[in-house]
DNA sequence: CGGTACGCCTGAAGGC
DNA sequence: TGCCTTCAGGCGTACC
């Protein structure tokens, strides 16, 4: 579900109310959404791998990958895949109208509590415990691209010289580049002019440079907004964005196109669904 | 190796 | 009303 403009905005709302917070307990509901990063991890090193004490120093994002930093540098690695959701809770009790809570860490400060609950309805999101802060290399996130917020032009480039896979499909390869979803690879694509068909080695220098811009202006914008509410997105304080009433293609299949009028074409691609101008992207 | 197809889960929505 | 199919913002794996 979320992309890395929901994902930044789920770490901002979070750093505003946990950072310096004490985890005092933790109860997990479910076992099988903290996930190891390798087959070698100890049990013990798993038994702590939820952040069971110390206090939250930091946090930390790259692409759709969050992670929170204790002090002692242990680090809990968050994603979210189609479902997730990270959650503050100010009292126990509201936790009883969330659905699907896998895990719920109780934080003090003080006089001050709050409990922070994971939820997944779906399960393609988990938890991964590190027992250091250099999160860059777990296993997990060395294998990401740079992070979409700021991507350069050489780096589609590069990636995409050699390449005849569609344009679209290399937006979607967190290897390449970090944080880019189906949403956001759309409505990029269609900031730039350029039809997500394209073979990659068929898009010229000057496309390219086009490209990283509507890339990095798309994600801006939408971190500005707040991110994407489509179905059940919403930040750690349960809320929801307002960056679904500017998408210009995103789930506007049939409808005109907001530059020229012309009916939005819907196809499927690289087993997405896919929406776009023929006539404005080229 | 590059690229594509499928499966993992649940729930909402639409067709009949 | 209810049953069935399809689809959904992600990603890992198997396979060509």
């Amino acid at each position: 579900m979320p992309e890395l403009p929901e994902v930044e905005t789920i770490r901002r709302t979070l750093e505003a109310s946990i950072l310096g917070m004490r985890v005092a307990s933790v109860v997990q509901n479910r076992a099988d959404v903290l996930r190891s990063h390798d087959d070698t991890a100890s049990n013990a090193t798993q038994a702590d791998a939820l952040l069971r004490r110390g206090t939250i120093a930091s946090t930390h994002r790259h692409g759709k990958e969050l992670a929170l930093i204790a002090e002692d540098g242990r680090c809990l690695c968050i994603h979210l895949g189609m479902s997730g959701q990270v959650r503050i809770l100010e009292s126990q009790r509201d936790l009883r109208v969330l659905s699907h809570v896998h895990v719920v860490w109780k934080l003090t400060r003080g006089t001050e509590t709050r409990w922070l609950a994971f939820r997944d309805v779906r399960r393609f999101g988990g938890l991964w415990g590190l027992p250091s802060r250099d999160v860059a290399s777990a296993e997990r996130w060395s294998r990401l691209g740079p992070d979409a917020l700021g991507v350069r032009a050489s780096v589609l480039k590069q990636a995409g010289k050699a390449s005849i896979r569609a344009v679209k499909a290399m937006l979607l390869d967190q290897r390449v580049l970090a944080g880019v979803g189906n949403i956001y690879a759309d409505e990029a694509l269609f900031r730039a002019g350029i039809d997500p068909r394209r073979p990659c080695d068929t898009i010229r220098p000057k496309e390219w440079t086009t490209l990283a811009a509507a890339i990095r202006t798309t994600l801006v914008n939408a971190v500005r907004q707040r991110g994407s509410t489509l179905r059940d997105y919403a930040d750690s304080n349960g809320v929801a964005g307002a960056a679904q009433l500017s998408h210009a293609v995103y789930g506007r299949a049939g409808e005109p196109c907001r530059t020229c009028g012309l009916a939005l074409t819907g196809i499927r691609l690289a087993q997405r669904s896919t929406v776009f101008c023929s006539a404005c992207q080229r």
